[in-house]
RNA sequence: GGCGCUAUCGUCUAGGGGUUAGGACGUAAGAUUCUCAUUCUUAAAACAGGGGUUCGAUUCCCCUUAGCGCUACCA
């Protein structure tokens, strides 16, 4: 059976998106381009208690800023909508009681307090409490009721959930398409609320329901969902659509970097690296978080590396475009175990990402942060700047912020690099190669070279005492490329203007 | 506790019944340059343990251990 590709990335707008979810609908929206198929975006918010306003613009904007582009769902729009799940309501309540109908389920009426209660005084006697075929005929459901009871208890106010009949001790061997054959016994599963007391279905229900109606193909999420698999591969039977089940497929998950458990929002400010693509405010606590974005990583760089972690190419290749991704990607390279996330090898690859591109590109960005500073700088030589200088940074700011006496003149001499190169005879050396330097026109890096070279020669004074000393008046620091490439940059007039200030400045004498 | 998943250098990983177990990040050393970086070279660094199966297991099976996940009217 050919089937059309559609998976979907269907997050629950609790929160910012983090790493973890930015993974899943990468390879999600991977996958499909892969196959040809369709990446949806659907939203999750069932839960009305745990909603925070802006998280589904923050989900969409995070996806639009990854490059992961949504052909169907929330904010595109599609006929199999309305995509969000709380637009949804009275579809799970047809199939809630259809379930019901035809003996899959049934109506619950224990409190929250009384299942609380239970389990305490299981765990009390060192057992597990479970609510399903071992236990469901002492509780308050509608399994032990007679039919009139039940119909009362609906009419009146009571509140009820509706819960999956659970088969008694049913071996289930399901199929996973990365970690192969899922082995699981129905007896130890509980029977899970599939349609909450506030008439909203819980993720189990509304899940299946619109993966069935959505006319999902495969569904690829992370590994914390392998335990619900059982129930959900049941409640597909339970409704008769085994023949359209989906594939299912459970990634590994993203690990934090040091210390125990999967990276959490926590991590992010605590370890110096952010978790969220995008910087995000918690609007009820005001909290404040990083984001990859405003850090001052490339799309492109985010995206290769959270694709290289739980999936390989099969080959030594490590920098790929999206397209080559998509190309590539496939689920038999996406491994099992969990993956330790690397902040370092995440600035390595926006290395990578930044020195292969133009100069021109990387000029106008740089641009953008001299207008900040109210700095404007001739772009041609800005270019020349950024191709002299890219290979040494990772991100743009770090490579403006080194860049600086590029732009305007040092205030002041980096004490321990003057102290180190500027020595007893060097206002002297100084001073002479300033009147060379005057009498120079052309600064190109050739001519000067030229000139200066043969001068040191001639004196035999040696490049060392001579340039380290020329350097520090120019950058004010013992750094920065080739000497003769600054003052080809700067020019003439700002060079001797800051020979002049350095020997005015600077010790005449020690 | 119960259930499930996982297990190759510090980290991400390739590989796979016989290999010098490969690459990358990071780390260290050396070389180079007028400085700082870059770059280049090199090095250290792994098959969790125990049983099987086999002529031969790091690879296949079992057990142990460890890590992770789930165990809500959250997703």
């Amino acid at each position: 059976m050919e089937r059309k590709v559609r998976v979907r990335f269907a997050p629950s707008p609790t929160g910012a998106l983090h790493l973890g979810g930015v993974r899943t609908a990468l390879f999600n929206y991977l996958f499909a381009r892969h196959y040809g198929g369709d990446f949806l975006l659907r939203i999750e918010d069932t839960d009305q208690t745990r909603y925070v306003p802006g998280a589904e613009e923050y989900i969409i904007e995070s996806l639009k800023w990854c490059g992961l582009q949504v052909d169907e769902g929330v904010g595109v729009g599609g006929e199999y909508g309305p995509y969000r799940q709380s637009e949804r309501k009275e579809i799970y309540k047809q199939y809630a009681l259809q379930l019901v109908e035809s003996g899959h389920a049934y109506y619950s009426f224990d409190t929250a307090e009384e299942l609380d209660a239970l389990r305490k005084a299981c765990e009390e006697r060192g057992e597990t409490f479970i609510y399903n075929a071992a236990s469901r005929g002492q509780l308050n459901n509608s399994l032990n009721m007679t039919p009139a009871a039940v119909k009362e208890a609906l009419d009146s106010d009571t509140h009820y959930v509706i819960r999956f009949k659970m088969p008694e001790n049913q071996d289930l061997h399901l199929h996973d398409i990365i970690r192969g054959e899922v082995h699981f016994n129905s007896s130890l599963l509980d029977d899970k609320v599939l349609y909450k007391s506030d008439g909203m279905p819980t993720y189990h229900l509304a899940n299946i329901v619109d993966d069935h109606l959505m006319k999902i193909s495969h569904v690829i999420r992370g590994e914390e969902w392998l335990p619900s698999l059982p129930l959900h591969v049941l409640l597909y039977k339970a409704f008769g659509w085994e023949d359209t089940m989906p594939a299912f497929a459970h990634l590994p998950l993203i690990l934090k970097p040091v210390g125990n458990g999967k990276l959490s929002k926590r991590d992010g400010n605590k370890m110096g690296f952010p978790v969220f693509p995008m910087e995000f405010t918690d609007p009820v606590s005001g909290e404040k978080w990083h984001g990859y974005k405003e850090d001052g990583y490339f799309p492109e760089a985010f995206i290769n590396m959270l694709a290289l972690l739980g999936w390989n190419p099969g080959t030594e290749q490590e920098i790929f475009s999206l397209q080559e991704l998509a190309e590539l990607f496939t689920l038999e390279h996406v491994n099992k175990s969990g993956a330790r996330f690397n902040p370092d090898k995440a600035k390595w690859f926006n290395h990578k990402y930044l020195i292969a591109k133009p100069d021109s590109e990387i000029a106008s960005l740089v641009d953008d942060l001299l207008k900040k500073d109210g700095i404007d700088f001739d772009r041609t030589k800005l270019e020349k700047i950024c191709g002299l200088m890219k290979e040494r940074y990772n991100f743009i700011a770090d490579l403006y912020a080194d860049c600086r006496f590029f732009f305007v003149a040092p205030e002041e001499f980096n004490e321990k690099d003057a102290k180190k190169y500027w020595k007893e005879e060097t206002p002297a050396l100084m001073q002479e190669l300033y009147d060379i330097l005057k009498e120079i026109d052309d600064y190109s890096f050739a001519n000067t070279e030229k000139i200066i070279s043969a001068w040191i020669t001639e004196k035999e004074l040696g490049f060392g005492k001579v340039m380290n000393p020329f350097r520090v008046a120019i950058v004010g620091a013992a750094k920065g490329p080739h000497m003769f490439d600054v003052i080809e940059i700067i020019g003439k007039e700002e060079t001797l203007r800051r020979m002049e200030k350095a020997l005015s400045t600077l010790p005449s004498s020690h």
